[in-house]
DNA sequence: AGGATTTTGTTCTCACGTTCACAAGCTCTT
DNA sequence: AAGAGCTTGTGAACGTGAGAACAAAATCCT
């Protein structure tokens, strides 16, 4: 479940408050869902709470990041190093969470050799050979739009399994490779678009089909 | 709906090849989704198409831009100028899809008065006057985690109703406020999750409740 | 002009995810 | 030791969204 890392968060913050013991009510508003919701997604883990007591933290915490593949750090390729690319490497979210950015890579001669967040930029022919030194299955993609396909078929074929695309352009992959999207222009149109809604229909107060749709915070 | 901005970009892209007239199947490909979804979807905003034709490209562009207010532009204030705001301060996808970064605002000494992107980045006082001269509506944070909150209060009280979140951290806003939020290693969790399952199932092949998923791409 | 063909708009069905509600089970008090 | 009080885990209803199938309509060909 896409909700997994989010209970391990809250838990993480949880632990650092020095609460040893917390109920699925507790963790449930932390993370912001509902606690039937936050229960069953746990139940599927195993049976790791005691009834009438609620769940152990710490112990809750490393089952989740075990499930998660966070017992081990997960060595990752970012391509392309424009603006992006630089504010992800230099993100520290990611090592305290079992992501290690191993390498980056580059087209562009004039970024190829400077070094980025303590790592050198590798030109685009390394990728195959570093996806395979490193053992790297995942891969961030940060190029515009139009290379983006280009590059993702060049991870798939250097043995990149799972992809995260920051480029503004769907990329097709071969089954069995996992592709996230992020869409930073889109999550501003998607907020745009409700503003739209809001005061073209502030006057009228219609109804329309759009009425309820589960993005406005409750 | 979520997907009228793929949509909207997946016109332009064919406006850009000399396309006039389109068909939903080929729309539907062009943007990564199932052609019955994409007429519905495109029926919500009325019955822009010609039935044994298609539907023109550079009109059903209009009225989904129209639709997503993008015959205006928007204001945006980012409140954070670190690596991440920076890039986004930087990011020309905004400009052409109707997103204006009119304002940086931060809480450090160091970079108030620096100029980003062209952009002077203003003090955390600042706010509200700023929301207020632009009109502003739409609002980014991206801060470390344990601002967000705070930063959130500013925003609303000042009159923001819209926020794009990508601080690690749970912002509540009151009702009627929309919030979006965009996490960034929690996208690279899922895939190391996805990537966990894989080389744990690869030898016993199991079932379990996690086979299908719908996130591995086709 | 009339039918064949294409393509939209819509209805219907289905499956999934979410939520409610309750039984099972643990702890603490008396 | 037995019951009262919580809290988990899960079975059942609910609502929502997705996909298939079909009818309406416009064009093209004869």
């Amino acid at each position: 479940m896409a909700r997994l890392p989010v209970y391990l968060r809250a838990l993480t913050a949880l632990v650092d408050q020095g609460i040893s013991t917390c109920s699925s009510n507790d963790l449930a508003a932390a993370a912001g869902v509902n606690p039937a919701k936050l229960r069953k997604d746990l139940s599927y883990l195993g049976s790791y709470g005691t009834r009438g007591v609620g769940y152990d933290v710490e112990y809750l915490r490393y089952q989740i990041a075990r499930e998660l593949g966070q017992t081990q750090d997960w060595d990752v390729v970012i391509v392309g190093v424009g603006h992006l690319g630089s504010a992800l490497s230099a993100y520290r979210g990611f090592s305290t969470r079992g992501i290690r950015i191993a390498a980056l890579v580059d087209s562009d001669p004039e970024r190829i050799g400077t070094e980025v967040a303590g790592v050198t930029v590798a030109p685009m022919a390394d990728l195959e050979s570093i996806v395979r030194e490193h053992g790297i299955a995942i891969a961030v993609i940060a190029t515009p739009g139009e290379a983006a396909q280009g590059v993702a078929d060049a991870l798939v074929s250097a043995g990149v399994t799972s992809i995260l695309n920051f480029a503004p352009a769907i990329v097709t992959v071969p089954e069995g490779v996992a592709v996230r999207k992020v869409d930073l222009s889109i999550e501003l149109q998607i907020l745009a678009y409700h503003e739209q809604r809001r005061s073209a229909e502030a006057p009228g107060g219609g109804a329309g089909p759009w009425a309820a749709d589960g993005e406005v915070s409750l």
